[in-house]
DNA sequence: CTGTTAGCGCTTTCAT
DNA sequence: ATGAAAGCGCTAACAG
């Protein structure tokens, strides 16, 4: 049988010292001064007996855990989710904290069942992440501690991480511009999920607005805008193919990954090149971007960075309340 | 501010008992028979306080969390390991647990740091798990809780989670055979990553076995094996190029779904017509297989029910240690 | 500079 | 059938 776990008395008594003593020298407590030796010698006794603190003794005394939790709408559904869950860790590791990942379906329900199970655990901060950007509902418990909302917005908690979707339509457009690209540009996608919610479209909308900022910047206007209700694959096929029949685009803006995909399919099989005959610039940067041939140009969801600028600022080491993550330009072959 | 917590001492001096009552009454005690009418008060006074118990209270009384550690070499790579996460997450709460995840990126350095942040918070179980089937180093501290291993295995830690590889590859070779192929079968990536590390290529090894025997037993043998040093888009695209050169093929049995995308594009430059000159059959059910057109059929591997058989296990809800998890048929266009 | 003491909120003998 | 009191491991006043 495993021996008991060994306590702080034990290092104390080891060490010929009290436990007062023993606490503050692990502790790093500053404004006493104990002896150099004590120092040493409850560093000695720490090591030899492998000693570790018993964090339900000092959350009991402190309230604080060095845990957080990660409370998401969806946890397994993109890409995006892993992402963000592990920038979270990654931080919170830096800080010597833990996460505990809570799903809830957006379900109100679980979403209460998950606050409280947070609570419960006396975690030191929360994050709500969403998975697609949206409005958050935040059950109607008081939460004593810091909350900031991931990807999603909340009326009564203004902390707030979002990527930077106004830069990233600017990206997106310049890439274009930088390859010569003015003319005969098409947009895929532009009112997809408009019903889904106000500020999914918000966020959407800031994109857009980098979007035709930088096209008339560059005196560039679309050829064609085609609108999708969703933005998977199919979408992005069906909508190039029925493009291709009348029209020759120089290029597709396509609003993300999945619809450019789609594209490409039908692209490859009306005979067109990428990038020579049409270019492709996307969002989101998905596993898929890498597998296509040519491997898709994109503007990334920074999903670790996200993850882990909320932990930071559910840990309080940052002054502002939004925090804008600029999304990084993938350069592939399709541009 | 937010008023105090509330606690058992509230709770019983509202019902007019003393804690002790109180406390039997609300963790629901069997032996012990308190008046009906203690009862209604007790929880009457719980509910009206909005009283939560306070779990790092509890735990340095109980020792228990009801928290497990799900300690994992990678969280964001693949689709697998968040639908890890969130089969163990769903089954956690369940049974009213919550996890802690931690990466440690297969750094024997993190581990350690992983396994310790999990012990300090006294976890009641703790889960190893690994994106790709290998032998996991656990570092070595004792602990004194239960452990299981998902999707890796360790000499010291027999309570395990595997796919049922075996039986996977028997489906997807009945597969073919149901739709009346069984001559001009091709096998793309055979012995891929087989240096890296035993205990990876033991698993494949199990997928090929029930390949190989579904083969003979169906009277059929592969016309050609082609090796793949990994197991990318790029390598199906290049491999699948060349075998087009030579030869005509009824089926492409690709060991994953990356080369068989990468395949799917070399046939689609070819002119073949996916499933009607060549079947397509794979493995894993990545989020691309339904992307591709027609609709990959593959034979997927079970995240979500691995994770949760992970917990079940390690909550001890289960007598058997070595838990087959089936590999679930995908039946999508491509066959 | 160091030790004694008193809890944090809960469960659990042991009395009554 | 119910309550008093001890104590889980730790930290923070307060003495010495």
């Amino acid at each position: 049988m495993p021996k008991k776990r060994v306590t702080l008395a034990d290092v104390a008594l080891r060490a010929g010292l009290s436990t007062t003593a023993a606490s503050m020298i692990l502790t790093g407590k500053q404004d006493t001064r104990l002896s150099a030796d004590a120092h040493a010698k409850v560093h000695e006794a720490a090591n030899a007996l492998g000693y570790r603190p018993n964090v339900a003794a000092r959350a009991l005394r402190t309230d604080k855990t060095r845990s957080i939790a990660l409370i998401s709408d969806y946890v397994a559904t993109t890409r995006f989710a892993s992402g963000l869950i592990r920038g979270a860790i990654a931080a919170a590791e830096e800080a010597r904290y833990v996460v505990l990942v809570l799903e809830t379906g957006g379900d109100p329900n679980r979403e209460m069942k998950a606050v409280q199970a947070a609570l419960d655990r006396q975690v030191d901060g929360v994050i709500f992440a969403a998975m697609r950007a949206r409005e958050v509902t935040v059950p109607d418990v008081s939460i004593n501690v810091p909350v900031v909302m991931l990807n999603s917005k909340n009326q009564r908690y203004p902390l707030t991480i979002l990527p930077d979707e106004y830069q990233g339509g600017r990206d997106a457009v310049r890439l274009l511009v930088e390859a010569g690209i003015t003319e005969g540009i098409v947009l895929i996608g532009h009112n997809a999920e408009a019903e889904q919610g106000r500020f999914r479209s918000e966020m959407i909308s800031k994109r857009l607005a980098g979007i035709r900022d930088a096209m008339s910047e560059a005196g560039a206007s679309f050829v064609k805008e085609l609108s999708a209700w969703d933005w998977e694959p199919d979408q992005g096929y069906v909508l190039t193919q029925s493009l291709l029949i009348h029209t020759k685009p120089r290029a597709l803006l396509c609003l993300n990954d999945r619809l450019a995909f789609g594209a490409y399919q039908a692209l490859g099989e009306r005979g067109f090149s990428v990038p020579k005959d049409v270019a492709v610039v996307s969002f989101d940067n998905d596993e898929i971007a890498s597998y296509l041939r040519p491997g898709l140009t994109t503007i990334a969801l920074p999903h670790e960075e996200m993850g882990q600028a909320a932990v930071k600022l559910v840990l309080g080491r940052n002054p502002v309340s939004l925090v804008k993550i600029p999304m990084p330009i993938m350069r592939r072959g399709s541009v």
